[in-house]
DNA sequence: TGGACACTACTGCAATTTGCAGTAGTGTCA
DNA sequence: TGACACTACTGCAAATTGCAGTAGTGTCCA
């Protein structure tokens, strides 16, 4: 039975397509790359190339790295053909998890400070992640994209990471203002404030803007 | 061995606390109502109400249903005091999945027609959602909340899901115009513009607002 | 100079989660 | 009355994660 290419497959490949990586190397490009569009395990990411290489889309040879080897993956000419073919798939609908929210959603089984500690817990994920992305960007004004034939892609999409940071983290502000509001989480039920959040909703406006 | 709480596990016991629900309803509502913040397949969601009971932290019974059975599920004192120990831990970091944007990282394998059919797949399916979170709140302004006491944390979710769209329909608009200006996915390298681009991200400036 | 500790560089295995097929009864429209 | 969608699940294989384990390397500090 050849192993089935699924989108993380193709995540590798399209990484071997830009040079040849060690497994580790993979792993950690992978993991700081595509986190935010593609989060997938260390581990599902060292088994990846190895698919790879049984499918005929890589090849694999161990390297000396002083007293021990590594695995170095490269990608064949089958590989490339398979890459080209990626479009023919219909792309997969964006899947978010969130818990912070769904603790939000079912807040009232907790204190108004478990809110607040929620909220804080999302706003340093987030202001994490942002950062990351910023200083990215920095580095690569300095030092020169690692791939600067790339450059374009990159940019188009660091632009979409730090528009949904902003987003969040001028939801997260406005989730607190309200939080200050209730008196307790429980109960609160449809006052004339979520009365008139809803009817905003309802004519899909937005309630961040100040 | 007393099977382990996961976060699934929690948000079906919270959906038990609000009414008793059959498996089958269980499905339906956590998928409808979690799905942009804890997307879960159906067959999981059938699952978890079979591992509360094990803990105790449900009941179970089945109900006759015409000529077939449906078992309904009913939150226990154990399962509610488990849900208010729930905030003990902590809030798990978010984990955003869109092959969209994979895809448009690694564009350069395809056509610019290829990259515009990605962009309009990803608008069409947040299109759905979105609409459908907007159709909701309207729906709670005819026909009521169904469930009103937790009204207050409805909207708060809702406005976070609402934003998030609306800045991913932004986006989408934004990289629209970008690739109009490309004149092939691949090599175009460090212009102006990409450049231009990167030093605004660096200085983490929106590129959205018009 | 040697011990602690972080990082490199993986593999094995159990547990979780998904996807899909299959089974079977119910409601409705034509 | 047959097709087809919806209700109401279960079983099983495959995908993915989490975690522990193994082992060499580099660096800092005492």
């Amino acid at each position: 039975m050849t192993p089935k290419m699924t989108t993380s497959s193709y995540a590798v490949l399209a990484l071997l397509d830009l040079k040849p990586w060690t497994g580790y190397e993979l792993t950690q490009q992978a993991q700081r790359s595509l986190r935010y569009a593609w989060p997938k395990s260390e581990r599902l990411l060292y088994s990846e190339p190895k698919k790879l290489v049984k499918l005929g889309y890589a090849t694999t040879h161990k390297e000396p790295a002083g007293n021990r080897t590594r695995n170095v993956y490269e990608i064949t000419s089958e590989g490339r053909q398979a890459l080209r073919n990626w479009t023919g798939s219909r792309t997969a609908a964006p899947r978010i998890e969130i818990e912070a929210l769904l603790r939000l959603l079912f807040a009232d089984h907790g204190s108004t400070e478990d809110v607040r500690r929620t909220l804080d817990e999302l706003e340093s994920d987030i202001a994490e992640h942002h950062q990351a992305i910023v200083d990215l960007m920095a580095s690569y004004l300095d030092g020169g994209h690692p791939f600067p034939r790339r450059a374009h892609l990159s940019v188009l999409f660091a632009t979409f990471q730090i528009e949904m940071f902003k987003t969040i983290e001028k939801w997260i502000e406005f989730a607190r203002h309200e939080v200050d509001d209730w008196p307790d989480t429980r109960d609160l039920g449809m006052t004339e404030r979520t009365e008139e959040l809803t009817r905003l909703l309802a004519q899909d406006r937005s309630l961040l803007t100040h």
